[in-house]
DNA sequence: ATTCATTAAATTGTCGACAATATTGGCCTG
DNA sequence: CAGGCCAATATTGTCGACAATTTAATGAAT
């Protein structure tokens, strides 16, 4: 028995696809009766799937006015990172603290995963599209605080992703990253929390200030901005 | 001009206090027809304002069986005590470091508002219901990160609000906690981060702690938990 | 030509009706 | 009497139509 998807549940995550991908793109408009005939839904589905999409402050609505795709901005990406170098370095102190063995495992073979990857991949700008966000995802599951799971996972996550396909966001330094990756996991797996939360916070520090060289001080190119964190 | 304000707006605002103060007890179903019945509107507005109590977490719902309010627990609670200690100890280094003379003016008369309060009050179960809120909401809009904003005033402060009225929370150290506010704002005044982010998590956490021990360790009495941060 | 008022078109807000699903209660069977 | 099946009922999901509001287009006046 499969939980049953309600049409503005599927329409949600198309409409997050599209996004995404830039088919809508980044402040323009929603308008209903051209997503209804595109999509084949009526508008009160449409419109609870645009309320799911403002939930995540992925789209922003005005009363008579209608709903935009948010407008991005090195400023308002620079506060995700705050945000996430603050909750992330408690996740990962939580999960130092209560993390099941079932979880370490899940966890060594991500990396596993991750490391195979970046052998097999030629370009260094490679893997990490969802494999990083999938590494600290499963950290803040592991700190087993749902409330910090659904801030971070249900909320930042998504605008996390929105910037790193609309910048094209590669990284720089990924086997910096993934390495730091790895002292995470040890740190964590020996229960070290106060280290575990330090490496953390440091690594998603580092995403922070690499993009903020990169579009602060001279933003020529920013298709090779920070994404490992 | 005034923004106008929709059927759902003004609903969704309902809602929120019936529920705070209990005419829709905890736990309890959130029926489609009855509601749409008592606020005299449709069920499709209906619809909307329950789903932006689903977004600030005041309300779950399944598919095709209907929303409940939330079930409160301890536990979650805690989560969130923790959640906010991180955050609010970032929202106040952020403060001191970009706070305006505006709001520096604005943040002590509401201190002087509370100590005022706090004088005229015989009992010592006394102000803070909405005070001691927006004593937080203010460091937290001083912070000028409108993300972490939104975390915390639009999903969390909800929760918590809902907490103190259905567990009657009272706080046990009032004057202790309205010195606390005072210490935060001087250091916020002098440009000190380090220590507006330390009294913040102190603070914070000793209001979890107070908890703690209200309800783990001999919880016969609820009504006379924290409340001060 | 520019600005403003007026009107026409399009879009969002709101509603009630129908369809699909879940829940309830009764009935049958073991 | 317990447990499961089936019909009846109620609730949620979905839709299309109408009303309110905003946006645009038009034209007149300065």
């Amino acid at each position: 028995m499969t939980t049953p998807v309600s049409i503005p549940e599927r329409l949600f995550e198309q409409l997050k696809s599209a996004i995404f991908d830039g088919d809508i793109p980044v402040g323009s408009k929603l308008s209903e009766p051209e997503l209804a005939r595109d999509y084949q839904v009526s508008r009160g589905a449409l419109r609870e799937a645009i309320g799911r999409l403002e939930a995540c402050r992925l789209v922003t609505r005005k009363t008579n006015v209608g709903a935009r795709v948010v407008e991005l901005s090195v400023e308002n990406l620079l506060e995700i990172f705050q945000v996430r170098e603050s909750l992330e370095g408690m996740a990962a102190r939580l999960a130092a603290q209560f993390i099941t063995a079932d979880e370490i495992v899940r966890l060594e073979s991500l990396l596993e995963t991750h490391a195979h990857d970046i052998e097999s991949s030629e370009n260094q700008a490679y893997f990490q599209k969802e494999g990083d966000l999938d590494f600290h995802y499963s950290i803040v599951q592991a700190s087993h605080n749902t409330t910090l799971f659904n801030l971070l996972c249900n909320d930042l996550y998504q605008l996390v992703r929105l910037y790193r396909y609309q910048f094209g966001m590669r990284s720089q330094r990924a086997k910096q990253a993934f390495s730091e990756h790895r002292h995470i996991v040890a740190a964590i797996k020996r229960g070290d929390g106060e280290m575990a939360e330090h490496i953390m916070r440091a690594h998603i520090r580092a995403s922070r200030e690499s993009v903020e060289r990169i579009f602060i001080h001279e933003s020529n190119d920013p298709l090779a901005a920070e994404v490992n964190a």
